[in-house]
DNA sequence: ATGAATTAATGCCCACAGAGCATAGCTAAA
DNA sequence: TTTAGCTATGCTCTGTGGGCATTAATTCAT
């Protein structure tokens, strides 16, 4: 089957008439012939009712004409999806994420996302950073975000964001702004702590902040959730440190007092994906983080 | 956009390897190579992600490829279907046929046809023998039934049915089988006739009955309609003369009194009408013509 | 009736699209 | 490093499909 032959047929049959179709077709009326010839022989029927003079379309020959429309523009939809597929703007993505990105960037480059590729359907995926590489090799994720960056041929990296560490503190605590000095001064307070085991990047990050000043925090409970932690901590039940983006709309019951020490979030996809939402994402992401205010705001109160 | 182009791109899509999927083509793997490349020429954009080494789909690709399935598929079907409509196992028929054809054999033909091609619509329209000619030559029905036969070269013929008139009168009228002996004896009794005009062929034949013998009926009540005519029969509100078909199934209160005459029942269709649907009718009369019983019946009582 | 005009089919020839072959160039595995 | 396996490219040539000229049939106008 071939389709310069059923163009034809539909041009043929629309007019009813060889030289007229052979015309707007770029062709000589006798190369029309023979391609309606070997279209009905290729069927094994007849698909107009022609003597030397007239041309009819034969019942089957209407079928055809009349199914084949449709039949085309199908075509047409088809490689129009594929070419917005092509410029990232139609298809899937999903996104690995530490549970902290949702309280920093996170939220705004969906929100931007979404708004300039809104036929791209986005899934998130809240995986850890020791999961993350796998997923993303596995194409299990598509992108992700990062404490560390993977030093891997395979994935590439770049820095979003850059913020300052906060020590979380219910607002009755005895230290505040004027009589903070430096973690030292937590050598005895519990401790809130991260349940990620202690290979993980953030872990250990956060693990250096106390042994800088030389002791190791006495954890009184365990969470991977930013969320419990700070309700925790507002309860009293012990004190955390987690990255200044958390403080924004948390409980006017918190105090974040900043600390010297930064971390680094960092986006991670594989080298070289040719999936074009993945670029567009990417840029979405770089536009966010340039407009990220550096300077953190001053406590409200 | 060109056929070849697309089944080669689903083999390779399917395979991830030029060399195989040429083969499978049966093609030299050079040629396959510059297929795509012209493909993705077309349609402007990479389909594959290949280097020297390894093939994989792009997401545009992969979105073409699963949605190109369906769309063969289609042209499958459609071929297919073309092909039934080409033997006349689908399609449309209308059939045109005055009342009377209902009372002989039209209901069988149409049992046999329906059951022979269950996938052709059928669809019936009751004219008179006028408004039968017209309606064949400006295609509003595809075959016809009449009770004589049009002389008109665009339409063709064939003689399905020959059967006796009879005189229809209710059980209880002086006349019987015993009694009766020719249509004389009637000349006083009021007759119900039908309204189709004077130049109608049935209508002339009807009263050819009548003036054979010296005199036209006296005509007290008109109708086309053979269950009208019957019914005012049983009331006794007058004679009727119908084709003998009519007998059959009808009330037990009514006599059919068989008269030396007949009447012709002929199936028109266009001449050389291509639609292969027509043909399989005119061949399924044909049969059911062909097994009608020649012989009427005795009267059951 | 007769010629003019229109139309589809056929014969013949030719150009070029597209296929094959040979090979280059690259990569992953052994 | 070698080797096997893969895609891309250069070159040549064949076969398909298109054009031109013509035929044959039909309609229409005079």
């Amino acid at each position: 089957m071939e389709f310069r032959l059923l163009r034809s047929f539909r041009q043929v049959a629309q007019d009813l008439n060889y030289s007229r179709a052979a015309e707007k077709l770029f062709l000589a009326q006798p190369a029309l012939s023979r391609q309606i010839q070997s279209l009905e022989a290729e069927l094994g029927m007849r698909l107009f009712d022609r003597d030397k003079r007239t041309v009819r379309l034969t019942a089957a020959g209407a079928y055809l004409n009349e199914q084949l429309g449709p039949w085309f523009d199908t075509l047409g939809h088809l490689t129009e999806q594929t070419k917005r597929i092509h410029q990232g703007d139609l298809g899937e993505l999903c996104i690995g994420h530490p549970g902290s990105a949702l309280y920093s960037i996170l939220p705004d480059v969906l929100a931007d996302f979404s708004r300039a590729y809104p036929d791209v359907i986005t899934s998130l995926r809240e995986v850890n950073e020791l999961e993350l590489r796998e997923a993303l090799l596995q194409q299990k994720v598509d992108v992700g975000f990062l404490r560390d960056a993977p030093i891997d041929p395979r994935l590439s990296t770049r820095l979003v964001l850059e913020e300052p560490f906060a020590l979380v503190l219910p607002r009755n605590h005895w230290l505040n702004p004027t009589t903070f000095d430096s973690l030292a001064q937590c050598r005895d307070e519990p401790f809130i702590l991260p349940a990620l085991g202690k290979s993980v990047t953030y872990t250990q990050q956060l693990l250096a902040l106390f042994t800088a000043h030389g002791y190791t925090p006495k954890a009184r409970y365990e969470s991977n959730y930013g969320a419990t932690i700070l309700r925790l901590v507002e309860k009293g039940l012990g004190l955390a440190v987690l990255p200044i983006s958390y403080q924004q709309g948390t409980s006017l019951n918190l105090r974040f007092l900043i600390l010297p020490d930064t971390t680094r979030l960092h986006l991670v996809w594989r080298t070289n994906d040719p999936n074009p939402v993945v670029t567009n994402f990417l840029n979405v992401c770089q536009g966010v983080a340039n407009d990220w205010p550096v300077t953190i705001p001053e406590l409200s109160a």
